[in-house]
Order: structure tokens, then C-alpha cells, then sequence
DNA sequence: CCCATTTCAGGTAGACTGACATCT
DNA sequence: CAGATGTCAGTCTACCTGAAATGG
């Protein structure tokens, strides 16, 4: 397949689009080749890391929309990868935690995104993934947070949940 | 709003994802202000560059499905921003050229988003977006055409178009 | 009363598939 | 006949908005 315009080409917004778009794949591929999706693994990965945590506090954390989380949740608590319990200290809340099972399917998932992870950074040497990955933090850095997601303006988190916080890092 | 965990923040697929769909959103953000999309430009470009082509082959150039770009050729020859005429020496085909219409609106496009991606590049040193393009580059290149896009298998064009070619490079 | 939280009901855009009629 | 081309009709997913119900 020929390639476009010169101007196309040299787009820096379209490149990374493009990039974006193979690298998505190609997770997505894999991921749903063993019944999961991207929001699986990073709501796992962040209760893994974070302890109990509310979900909207999750949202936060993962950028997945407070809306949208439900339905990500009611899967993973469908397989028992996580809890949803009210908070007994807050009743508006849920609190979510990782199971046995849930941290088992992480490790699952753990490899099988550094493998794809590898596959597509294949053409970059090791010097050049450093730089790549310097580049992107300093993008997303600097735009960072306070993004899309809902509306909220500088939100501050009171820190909740009763319950977990394992290795407060 | 607090940033995720570390496992999240270090993939470098995510980070890929983060930063394409920032950049993304604030193309897709001034094109719309001005009534345009994404689509609009790369097909305005490529025809500006290669002159007259077909669909078909401007599917390829533009990495637009063929299916999509019929609606993306009505809204441009609804503004006489193209024309779109049937090929007299391939009666499947049509041929689509850009008009002056065209050039000046590719133009004011051009000026757009050239801002755009100053603003989104801004945290980065000339150095640094010289690098970034050439590992995205690399990147597109590698896992490079024949991506998704319809099924072909290694299509060869037969360069048709009768009319236009201005400038064959 | 105002604000936070979870949930549901939607809306849009883009990637993608399949089928069909027409023509080579 | 196989294959290319333009078109239409859909699916599916991610992103995003709004509002209702409950509680602080």
C-alpha cells in the first residue's frame, strides 16, 4: 500500500496517531484473546498497587469514566477478580478490592502486555524505547491531568477507604 | 487529579495511547470549530499533492476506508471543495480532483493545524521533536502499511488517472 | 441546600465487515 | 469467469454527557 502525502507524512499529530492506533491493536488483539480488555488490566494493576479504593476514585486513577467503570466492574466481580462491598464509613461508596483470583489473572496479563509491549517496539533499539518513553511521560505530563474526565476542576481525594492501603509505598 | 499506578504509567503502549488521544482531541477540537475533520485534510492534502485519483486509491493514500471516504467526498463536493466525476477510461471508477475552493481551504487547514501541533509539541525542544518523529517514524514504517485497511494482500496500483498529475515529483 | 457517589440511558465518531451492482 | 470499484447498511468500541437516586 503506497504511502501519502508528504504533508500526511510529517504530520507529528498524525504520527502518533498511527503508532497509537497499531499499538491499541495489537493489545486489544491479545487481550481479547484470552477475554479480557485494556480496562481490566488497569483497573487490576491499580487496586493491585493502591489497595481498596472507591470508584471514583478508580476512575481517577485509570481514566476510565465513572460511568463506564460500572460495567467494567460488574465483569471483573462476575469472574471474582474483584470485591464491590458498600463503605461502611461512607454509604455513598463502594469500596473495591482485588481478589486472590484478580491478582493471579493480573500476573496473567502482566506478561502478556510486555510481550506485546516488545513486538510492537520491535524496530527501536533499547536506547531509542528509553527516549521514546521520556518524550511521551513529558507529553502526558504536561498536559497531564485535569484532562478530559468529567468536569472537575482540581479535584482533591480525602484519601478514603477503611479497609486495605497494603504496602503504603 | 492524582496519577495512576506504576505499572500504568510505565507501558509504553498506554503512554503512546495517552498522548495520541490528547493530541487527537485538540485536532479534532479546532477542525471542528472551523466545520472540519480529520479526514477532510489528509484527503484535501493527498489530492493537492498526487493531483486526480480514484477512491479507491485514495483510500490508500489517506488510510481512510473506502466505505468512509463516501461520505467524507459528499460533504467536500457539497462545498465545491472537490469534484467527483466518473473516469472515462475506467467507467468503475470515479475520479476526484481538488478545486481552488480546495486549495484555499487546505490552506487555512494547513495554517490550523500547524498550530496545533506547536501547542501539543510545546513542552518539547526542537531536538526532542526531531527525535520523536523519527521514532515514530520508524515505528509506522515497520509494522507500516498493509495494517488493517480492507484485506488486500499487497495491492500493486496501476497509477490510473487520466487527467491530473501536476508535479509528478 | 449543596455536593459526592454510583448507576443508567443515551449520543457521537471512528475502525471495521459484509454485501450488492456495476464494470474490466 | 475472477477481481476491482463505489456504495450502503450495519457492528463494535471508546469517549463523553446528562440525569436520577441515595447519602454526607
Amino acid at each position: 500500500m503506497e504511502e501519502g502525502a508528504a504533508r500526511l507524512r510529517n504530520m507529528r499529530t498524525r504520527l502518533l496517531g498511527l503508532a497509537a492506533m497499531h499499538s491499541d491493536r495489537r493489545v486489544n488483539e491479545e487481550l481479547g484473546r484470552v477475554g479480557a480488555r485494556k480496562w481490566h488490566f488497569a483497573v487490576l494493576a491499580t487496586l493491585d498497587e493502591f489497595g481498596a479504593a472507591s470508584q471514583s476514585r478508580l476512575s481517577d486513577l485509570t481514566r476510565v469514566y465513572r460511568s463506564d467503570l460500572v460495567a467494567v466492574l460488574n465483569e471483573l466481580t462476575g469472574r471474582g477478580e474483584v470485591e464491590r462491598a458498600p463503605d461502611p464509613a461512607d454509604k455513598r461508596r463502594n469500596l473495591v478490592r482485588i481478589t486472590a483470583a484478580g491478582r493471579r489473572r493480573l500476573r496473567a496479563l502482566d506478561k502478556l502486555l510486555a510481550d506485546v509491549e516488545d513486538e510492537v517496539l520491535a524496530p527501536l533499539t533499547g536506547d531509542q524505547r528509553a527516549q521514546l518513553s521520556d518524550l511521551l511521560t513529558i507529553l502526558v505530563d504536561h498536559h497531564g491531568d485535569r484532562e478530559g474526565l468529567h468536569d472537575r476542576t482540581a479535584r482533591t481525594h480525602d484519601r478514603g477507604a477503611t479497609g486495605g492501603d497494603p504496602e503504603p509505598r
